[in-house]
RNA sequence: GCCAACGUAGCUCAGCUGGUAGAGCAGCUGAUUCGUAAUCAGCAGGUCCCCGGUUCGAGUCCGGGCGUUGGCUCCA
């Protein structure tokens, strides 16, 4: 081992320092007050407790309370602060572990006899700032398995016991201490308990002990904590931007749809959300000649026994709403379709199949029922009632490749279409329970693998997350708040042409099993409805406005030019309404803001002698008078390209 | 399904420790004819989610159910 090290920090410049120099002893020789506001180190881009000694030559970056990943340390001291605050209130409480979630929030469960309640929980805050205050040190050690073991059976830490036995085997084990508590914790932590500046416990909630719902149920309790006040006050008006673009309360707001008891979960498009529904839809239409599929419509309900020779019945019979007539209640014989794929291996089995047909893509737009346990279900991004760009493909075992690659095509085009630009692509593998043989598995992981590298585009491989019948691609958007969802997926399935002997005859004249693609671009529609009015905050571009345009009249005095003005517009198939309401202007402007009509045409007297119109731009001041032709073909023209602007 | 909170007019919400309900917006009627984000006045509107219990009396307390929200779990 070197006597000396050397330390690149970020600027380029390195230092050298005897070797096994703590973090925080090297921040202390760069400066003062960056040792006072440090709180880990990354070194070779690995995050690390201060108190770790560098043995080794390594690249350094001192993490302060003002970097994003100091926030983190923050908050996972918060964790521990709060597990304190909780063994002061109420001793002897047994604690199970902390963590942090993508969405600067932390946790922490406690074995404890009831729930937390709101009274507790700022109880709980006040004791955790008087513990800030006490600026209690952060110490770390390292022990030995059996000394860990000793420590926590001593304090009757009956889960962590548990905890500790899941620990593998010759990893390092290392307790942190501040005041009276003591955690079995990997670190880093933060050098005082003072560097939490601003600390607030959100709500409580039950979970399960290794979120295994067979566990115990523990109380946990979640939080966030911050370097200062005011980044705790950004974070609050964080969440409240994601209230107001909630597409729950944007619904609502703009009429586009409703939720009724009688239909649990099953959301009610209204006429203005049936035509952003619509057209969504219509756009698929239009895409799917240009991708060469043929659209098709299939029951909605179906034998059982079509369930059981797909397998849903064995395998999906929770998820599935039966619809049984009077006269044969007895038994379960009819079932409401939850996907579109029987059907349509029932159609493609319906006749003889060359080689020459393939690939054969059949769309469906058809409305599925899934029975969701009612815990799981919100809004319009978890239903129970809701349709799929749905589509699939059967093809021979050399075509999946050209498939793929056409399905990128589409799916990134969709995508830009609506601005999201950020998409990570997981890709998923055989699982343990997978039906076929390794060998096709294998080759279809390897065209999907391929058919992803050669697009050029990153992803990440979840092995053995497949779905027993075949491998899949799934796509994760994230939206305007940076949140990920699921929406498009493809997935291989060679069960299904199994399961219903489906064929084709190769140039070889010899039968041969097709390849089946499951795939959706949208996913679901409403859950891409959702995501998307939450992605626009509600600022729907024009061609998926519900009202495109609404003419407001000045006075009754021009209720026949804003009349000729609307139905110029409606000519050129263009969503448009007059606002004949007896009121001001500023009130009509304030209404058609309000519902976020992305052209307001103001007329009064002077525009109805020189045929023009006054258009003012949503979110955005009077753009002038200007002739009734060019306002015209300037709205259509914005509708026609599917441009996001006005 | 599990844990918690919530459920009052179409919407947003008030209603203290039990004494049978209130505001703003929206709606309707009338007046006003108005130039770029709310004109004025009047009227009407509620099985206080449902069922049961405690009580002389329940929107309020208790139990059960339904729904919603936030978590957990699940997500072929």
């Amino acid at each position: 081992m070197a006597s000396t090290i050397h330390v690149t920090l970020p600027d380029g410049s390195i230092r050298e320092f005897p070797a096994g120099i703590t973090v925080l002893a090297v921040a202390e020789q760069v400066g003062q007050r960056l040792a006072h506001e440090t709180v880990a180190g990354k070194v070779n881009g690995r995050l690390v407790d201060l108190r770790t000694p560098l043995e080794d030559d390594v690249e350094l970056r001192i993490v302060t309370t003002r970097d994003p990943e100091g926030g983190e340390v923050i908050r996972h001291s918060a964790e521990h602060v709060m597990a304190d605050a909780v063994k002061r209130l109420w001793p002897g409480t047994p604690i199970d572990a902390g963590r942090q979630d993508h969405s600067e929030k932390f946790q922490y469960d406690f074995r404890f006899a009831r729930p937390f309640q709101p009274e507790d929980l700022e109880r709980i805050e006040d004791e955790m700032r008087r513990i800030v205050k006490e600026d209690l040190p952060f110490e770390r050690t390292e022990v030995s398995r059996r000394d860990a073991a000793k420590i926590m059976s001593e304090r009757g830490e009956a889960i962590k016991l548990i905890r500790l036995e899941d620990i593998p085997e010759g990893d390092t084990i290392s307790l942190y201490r501040h005041g009276e508590f003591v955690d079995l914790c990997r670190g880093p932590h933060v050098q005082r308990t003072s560097q939490i500046g601003a600390v607030k416990l959100l709500e409580a909630s039950g979970a399960y002990f290794k979120g295994d719902e067979r566990n115990e149920m523990l109380q946990r309790i979640y939080g966030t904590a911050f370097a200062s006040k005011k980044e705790l006050d950004a974070y609050f008006a964080r969440l409240e931007e994601i209230r107001r673009r909630d597409h729950r309360r944007l619904g609502k707001e703009l009429d586009l749809f409703s939720f009724h008891p009688e239909a649990p979960a099953s959301p009610f498009f209204h006429p203005r959300g049936a035509i952003v529904y619509n057209a969504l839809i219509e756009h698929m239409r239009e895409r799917y000649l240009h991708y060469g599929y043929q659209e098709v419509i299939t029951p909605q309900i179906f034998d059982v026994e079509l369930w059981k020779r797909s397998g849903h019945y064995d395998n999906y019979r929770e998820n599935m709403f039966f619809a049984d007539a009077f006269d044969d209640v007895q038994e379960r014989s009819s079932s409401i379709k939850p996907m579109n794929c029987p059907s349509h291996c029932l159609l493609y089995s319906g006749a003889a199949h060359s080689y020459r047909d393939l690939p054969l893509r059949l769309a469906d737009f058809g409305r599925l029922h899934r029975y969701e346990r009612s815990g799981v279900v919100t809004g319009l991004t978890r239903v129970r009632s809701f349709a799929q760009d749905d589509a699939h493909i059967f093809c021979t075992p050399e075509q999946i490749g050209s498939e793929i690659r056409s399905l990128f095509d589409f799916i990134f085009e969709t995508y830009d279409l609506f601005a999201f630009a950020e998409i990570e692509i997981y890709l998923s593998t055989r699982p343990e329970k997978a039906m076929g043989e390794v060998a096709v598995w294998e080759h279809a992981e390897s065209v999907l693998a391929a058919s992803l590298e050669e697009r050029g585009v990153a992803f990440t491989v979840n092995a053995g997350d497949g779905a027993f019948y075949g491998p899949k691609i799934d796509f994760v958007v994230h939206d305007a708040l940076g949140r990920e969802w699921q929406l498009a997926t493809i997935q291989l399935d060679f069960m299904l042409p199994e399961r219903f002997e489906l064929t084709y005859i190769d140039s070889e004249n010899a039968e041969r099993r097709p390849v089946m693609i499951h795939r959706a671009i949208f996913g679901s529609l409403e859950r891409f409805y959702g995501v998307m009015l939450e992605h626009f905050a509600g600022d729907l571009p024009p061609w998926l406005a519900p009202e495109q345009v609404r003419v407001l009249p000045i006075t009754d005095a021009v209720t026949d030019y804003a009349e000729s003005v609307c139905s110029l517009m409606k000519e050129r198939r263009l969503r448009a309404e007059v606002d004949h309401r007896n009121e001001k202007l500023g009130y009509k402007i304030r209404e058609g803001e309000a519902m976020k009509v992305p052209y307001l045409l103001v007329v009064g007297e002077r525009e109805a002698q020189e045929g023009t119109v006054s258009l003012r731009l949503r979110h955005r001041r009077d753009e002038g008078a200007q002739p009734l032709g060019t306002v015209v073909d300037r709205i259509s023209n914005a509708v026609r390209t599917r441009s996001r602007e006005l």
